[in-house]
DNA sequence: CATGAATGAGGCTTCATTCAT
DNA sequence: GATGAATGAAGCCTCATTCAT
């Protein structure tokens, strides 16, 4: 192995060691010899890949916005069929990836938190900004698809139920996150059915 | 003044000067001494009302969910006229409300984070569980009063649709946390007149 | 005692405590829970009088500096007699007050290398540059009144000559710490009576 | 090249090399991967060639006092002429070889800083107390030469003025290392003619 | 021989909490 | 009651040294 591969998994080693701890314990409640100890490695050794333990903290937020993206692209590739159905079919698919890995939900709060008020509160503020941009963007695509197929209404306005959706599934997941009685999958799947109905007739003004 | 109010109206003062300097720089963030400062008194003095920073941060998450739940009751006790009507009302109340504290915004991020992780995570936890169940009740009875008067459909599933929304809500205030060009006002009418719709027509199988 | 005092007593008190375990260890030797030791406090109050291990190393510095200087000013303020009895006599007085707290030597050498290299270098070496300037014009002026009463030949240039003997008391301290066999008040004075010999007669060109 | 030779080459390169770093950052702001950089090898070769950081410190010590001493050496045998010029040309010879390495000067404020403070503290203080003494005695046979030509008065103490001698040098340096204004060269010269104006008449007893 | 990745003891500093006034 | 000076446990980070390659 190449020496600049060995030094990039070591870095992914930690990374995701990090990630397991920064999630059960929080950022402040993570001590970096939790890390290390979690890691397998010694103390220094983080310092030697990471500067600081909010530069660790904040890689372990990249690697986790890369992640869950690159699942989310995955779930919208291999979607087809009608409008509706590809959206249904996003609402599953993502979802479900989550509550694969609802234990580390608790990380999407710490970033949350960080963004409130720690002293990289810029870099997060602004990757969240664009991350939640990005994801508004590909959801508001495919309701548009649905518009110029005719599927759906044209008074839909894309961009503000893709917004709203984005933030929906969020929410779910965050309720299921509370709530081990809650089950977020069931409720969107309800909720996108009143939703997907109201696209494709035609909205009454209120 | 009764000493029992004088102690009260204090205690009140520290916990309203905690809010703003929690919600400024964080729990970890925020020192003690600074609370101290914000509310113009001694460092010592915050002792003699909580036993420590965690039972006052706790009492800043009680008041804040008190103070928000008794404007969402006020929202809605004032809503009169069809269901879609009054649920665009709450619509408009709840937004505008928020919007009013976006600032205090990210308390609710930092009582997320607390909920993850900090020593009282139960507690937390626990709080943000019957808030969101209590919240999705006066939601849910709303749409099924539009479904007994036969105003919505009544294959709609209340429950999933307030949870759904409940979390629409929360989710739009975030993005416009993070994002200061983001209008969630205007997003969250033009997705309530897709859903609305929803609701009254039939709902599609998918 | 006003508060004001009190804090300037305890700032002192921490000061010298400082100033005697710097000066058996060194700077870098010197842990801040040896200085709490030794000035019979905790660890944290240093803190609360000095924002840092250098800030109060250069406080000690201050503290040294002032403390011998006032020595120096006592030491001139009562000599009397011709020119060439006052230089012996300021001779004899700073190298017996130096004497005294040869222990304290070793502190020198930590401010001559905290000039050399620390983090305020500039700091410490503006401090020596200015106290050996006005050292020597104290020397120098003295010299100049020697040769104004006619007492000291004309040609002898003060500034050159107050340089060279501050810098020879200075040196003669050195070696004295060096080596314990070495007497530097009987070498001074031997020196001096052919220094103030040579000031006295006209000096010839080599 | 023998591989004994090969060994001390390296070993004067790494001695070198840490001198420059340590004349630069002082001897605790110097990191050993540091001095490996200046010397254009890796961290661990150092340890190759010298057990510890102290032991390499004070390598630098013991190479730093034999360029010195040989050069302090060469200027002595090359004095002819009188015991006032002979005194005269080693003053002029050891202030403008100094002089040209002025930039390591803080080397010797670091060996100084070392014999009051580190662990080897011992080792540098009989370093120092020989040095100075050899270099007394240097300096005392010459004067002493002067005295039996019957050029210095016989009531000259030697060794006295000698010291005093010694440290002036070392002092006028340390001022020129302070103060970039300060022109020890002429200082020395004016101060000497002086002092050897004193030797040569009979000096007054104060 | 040479290297530099890995290590962990050690030290500075922070800050919630106490308690004498 | 109110205060804020004093405290020391706790945690981040540094860096001399080791050792497998």
């Amino acid at each position: 192995m190449e020496p600049q591969d060995r030094k990039q998994n070591k870095k992914s080693l930690i990374i995701e060691a990090a990630a397991r701890v920064f999630a059960n314990r929080g950022y402040n409640g993570t001590l970096i010899a939790d890390i290390a100890t979690e890691a397998g490695i010694g103390k220094g050794t983080i310092y030697e890949y990471f500067p600081s333990k909010v530069d660790l903290f904040f890689a372990v937020f990249e690697w986790f916005v890369r992640m869950t993206e690159a699942e989310a692209k995955v779930s919208i590739s291999v979607l087809g069929g009608s409008a509706s159905e590809r959206l249904m079919a996003l609402n599953d698919a993502l979802l479900r990836s989550w509550l694969e890995m609802l234990d580390m939900y608790s990380l999407v709060m710490e970033f949350w938190s960080a963004s409130a008020s720690s002293s990289m509160r810029q870099k997060f503020k602004q990757a969240f900004k664009e991350g939640y941009r990005d994801f508004r963007q590909i959801v508001s695509a495919l309701i548009r698809d649905g518009i110029d197929a005719g599927e759906f209404q044209p008074e839909v306005d894309a961009e503000s139920v893709a917004a709203a959706l984005v933030g929906t599934w969020d929410a779910l997941l965050l309720q299921a996150w509370f709530d081990e009685g809650f089950d977020p999958l069931t409720t969107a799947r309800k909720f996108m059915a009143v939703l997907i109905s109201g696209l494709v007739s035609k909205p009454r003004v209120v």
